[in-house]
DNA sequence: TTGTTATTTCAACTGAGTTGTAATAAATTT
DNA sequence: AAATTTATTACAACTCAGTTGAAATAACAA
């Protein structure tokens, strides 16, 4: 349904992704907003900025959800596909800056694509 | 650890894996065998096969863990990279015949790659 | 200020996947 | 082929990320 209403919910919640392109995994912010909101609203908002083509979501490993901005999306449109980086050390989760254009396979009609990406990132690396 | 011996479970899920290149998830596989082997009995030796290179893991839409078929891998190196194709209308997963090299990102050292692509297949297309 | 309804909260639930452990059975040894 | 060893299986109980329903609250328009 999107957001249609600003409160401080969404504020709390867009406050997090203000800097930079670190995904946040629903379970972090839960953790960092528990004090301040529940946990059933923290789901229910970020569903709705995903509708709104504010925020993108993916799994990362051990299956849990993350959360990253958006950037060039709509909420009719959602243009802004690139890999996500996990590292197997820290765990973080880094959005890419590499564009990646929707394969063409004959035998699919492909509709969107995923890419997770795992290794070790700049702090982690020997 | 591995398969060490040969069971009734191991043969069973690897009956299941038989023909093509067809994922199943484990929901499937604990579905379809319940009645002949407990559901961890089915988590375990799917861990173990996957150890041994004999099949891969990945997680498809609602983070439902899937398992396929490996091709040319062993038990100490996993060259069996493809992306994996889900269709948004049934439900299914194909392991696409396409081979895929791990890019080269200078800022990160990367070890694995996941590519899950969403769409309508064959059967499901307009 | 009042009324409407989106949003938030709370508690209870769901279900995929895990853990510990006793019983079973494959494979090795005698 | 019996005894021994230990990987494997079954069972029950658990974990915990994410969901659901419904009552209370608050944004916003009239």
């Amino acid at each position: 349904m999107g957001v249609v209403r600003k409160t401080k919910s969404v504020d709390l919640l867009l406050d997090q992704f203000k800097s930079g392109s670190k995904a946040i995994s629903v379970i972090e912010l839960v953790d960092r907003l528990s004090s301040k909101l529940n946990k059933t609203t923290i789901y229910r908002v970020l569903n709705n900025l995903e509708d709104d083509g504010v925020l993108h979501s993916f799994l990362g490993v051990n299956s849990l959800k993350w959360y990253a901005k958006c950037s060039g999306c709509s909420k009719t449109k959602h243009s802004d596909i690139h890999p996500h980086f996990q590292c197997t050390v820290c765990g973080k989760v880094d959005c890419l800056p590499v564009k990646m254009t929707i394969p063409e396979i004959p035998t699919h009609d492909v509709k969107s694509i995923q890419v997770l990406i795992n290794g070790a990132c700049t702090n982690c690396r020997a």
